[in-house]
DNA sequence: AGAGCATATCAAAACGTTTTGAAATCTTGA
DNA sequence: TCAAGATTTCAAAACGTTTTGATATGCTCT
């Protein structure tokens, strides 16, 4: 089958050097801007591509970085995982690098990034969804291995990382609630073992205490992001069985407030006069706040944007760009709907109690 | 940073050429036991681990494989390709071969493996969600490019494959159904777009005029697969209002049949007693049909089932094997479960009409 | 005309492997 | 003991690039 052109060919055919040939086609200044034309005419009218491998074996490097998803039991991180996907694989191809992806099925969480750095065919690696003292980020430190981290909230580390200030996240959805009179708000939280959601959590608690109000364990919960768990849990706390009732809710995400926002519904509460409902909303198109009804009060940032971000973070960093300069902490856009309002007059909800 | 050791390192420390060191390493026969062993120790002492693009070079391969997934507004694709994705790398993996991931944002289907061809890092690709007459197919082949194709009824065709049968899915839930009375049999199928689901519609067609069973246009609904989809599509065939109503129902997944059986509580329609329902399964973890209720009676072919066949037909073929032999279609298992049972007495559906 | 310098090109080394063809060593059989 | 053969090893080429160090060519200034 067609072999390849190669550089050898263009040289022969236009008598000159293979390393003037391919200086001419790397853009280097020394080489005349005659010859330059002649051999890009060449190249291009001999369907000239570079042998990526060739390439790779002088520069030292594979041009792949890989990515290691989780296999939960429950799948959860499908919903996000399309969208980053598809960004990452956009982003990195526009920098001529291409993504390996394994699935780990394994307990522990190095074995995996052991394997693919084992066959050594990629350059570094896309961490995803960060634990506190990611086993992980140690093991490929300890190694030398060029990574960057999606989803970061602690700021004083040597790796880059894109992500968002989740501590932000929670005390900008408490500053707007209590500025509007609550002060029984409840989080429905994220599972904490991720950083994400442990962030959220202290950035809710100590925003709480700045504004003086108290938070009963009852006001918290933490679990997988569904919309069953927002319905549970919100059908708990608003049955009022453990004290006075929250009079807004801060959900993890929109399928959070799917499910609270359909529990509320069928405990005849109105949202907002009844209930506020903020939530955290990574844009995914699926589940579209806007959409909802009430249209969410949210705090967004859409996953999107992180994707070139981090494409563009590890590749320079690859290539030898220091990691302080690769960290960015976004913060979340505050954008109010209809799902919040002022808390209601008796500061007790007013539907009776069940 | 610490630099690989080599094959040169290793024969140096042994006073071997390098040949011989790469010869001991890669079983040839001719190598002295005793160098053998002395070889593959310092091997191991000295952390070898082979450089791949140095061996990708010479021998032309690459070790990978691509697999370009279409980015569909809807994203259906989710549920099942976690799940494939998770097998096939652990299939390519038991071989040594990693998965190159990209996701195609493009109305031109061939333009993202002709994206990855240009970057010429894969030796062949995982073709999912074939079409009839794929140009993705007549794309690869025309550039001798290696595939398989995941999901494939047509059999005289001269790539490798893996798919199940889906004339006989539908013939056999038509065979076993209409074994039970039914002569008015309804297909919710998957978009025809597709080739499974026009294979599922040509076979059901076939078997039903085999059968010697009419099937009214309104019996026939293709769409992608949901459960709001099953749950309308069931509801406006169980309205009645165009003709008698079918007493059996053949879905094309698990998530239609979930429509489905809502559609029939909502009616308070019984299943069975009132209407069987048949459906495909996939076997994803997280729509177990026998978790329904009542428990589905489907044609079962796991999903995962196809990927170690289809990983190693891939490879199989990179390394020269003829396309015949790496040809799989198997049939599904038909499980009977408690949502069929005999058509109702009077043939027509003993409910009130709406 | 020759030194000095910039410009443009080249040949060769390097990357780390596999593979080829030849050479060295050992074994066997007469 | 010698030729023939088998066994084991080796040096070198090859893969297609990039990069290094050297060389050729032209120009400017004395």
């Amino acid at each position: 089958m067609g072999q390849m052109t190669t550089l050898k060919d263009i040289s022969a055919e236009l008598g000159l050097s293979v390393a003037t040939v391919s200086r001419a086609l790397n853009g280097f200044p020394e080489v005349n801007a005659r010859t330059r034309d002649r051999v890009t005419d060449a190249a291009k009218r001999l369907g000239y591509r570079p042998n990526r491998v060739a390439q790779r074996l002088v520069t030292g490097r594979s041009g792949m970085v890989g990515m290691i998803v989780k296999l939960k039991a429950d799948m959860t991180a499908d919903q996000t995982f399309f969208d980053v996907i598809t960004g990452l694989t956009a982003a990195l191809a526009a920098r001529d690098v291409d993504l390996v992806l394994a699935v780990d099925q394994h307990a522990d969480p190095t074995v995996a990034y052991e394997r693919m750095l084992e066959r050594n065919v990629v350059d570094g690696f896309i961490l995803n969804a960060p634990v506190p003292d990611d086993a992980r980020v140690a093991f490929l430190q300890e190694r030398a291995i060029p990574f960057v981290v999606h989803g970061q909230t602690a700021t004083e580390v040597d790796y880059p990382f894109y992500g968002i200030d989740n501590r932000a996240v929670s005390a900008d959805a408490v500053g707007f609630l209590t500025a509007l009179g609550h002060r029984r708000v409840a989080l429905l939280n994220g599972d904490v073992r991720w950083s994400y959601a442990a962030d959220r959590l202290s950035g809710f608690r100590d925003a709480m205490a700045e504004a003086g109000c108290p938070v009963p364990d009852a006001f918290i919960s933490t679990e997988r992001p569904s919309e069953s768990y927002g319905y549970t849990a919100a059908l708990a706390m608003l049955s009022g069985r453990a004290g006075p009732r929250p009079t807004a809710m801060i959900c993890g995400s929109t399928l959070i407030a799917a499910g609270v926002l359909q529990a509320a519904r069928d405990l005849s509460l109105s949202v907002p006069a009844d209930l506020s409902v903020v939530a955290h909303d990574d844009a995914l198109p699926q589940l579209r706040a806007i959409a909802f009804d009430p249209a969410l009060t949210v705090t967004r940032s859409p996953l999107r944007d992180a994707c070139k971000p981090l494409a563009d973070a590890l590749i320079d960093h690859i290539g030898g760009a220091p990691a302080k300069g690769l960290q960015t902490l976004v913060r979340a856009e505050l954008i109010v709907r209809n799902s919040t309002a002022p808390v209601p007059d008796t500061g007790v909800s007013r539907w009776p109690s069940t």
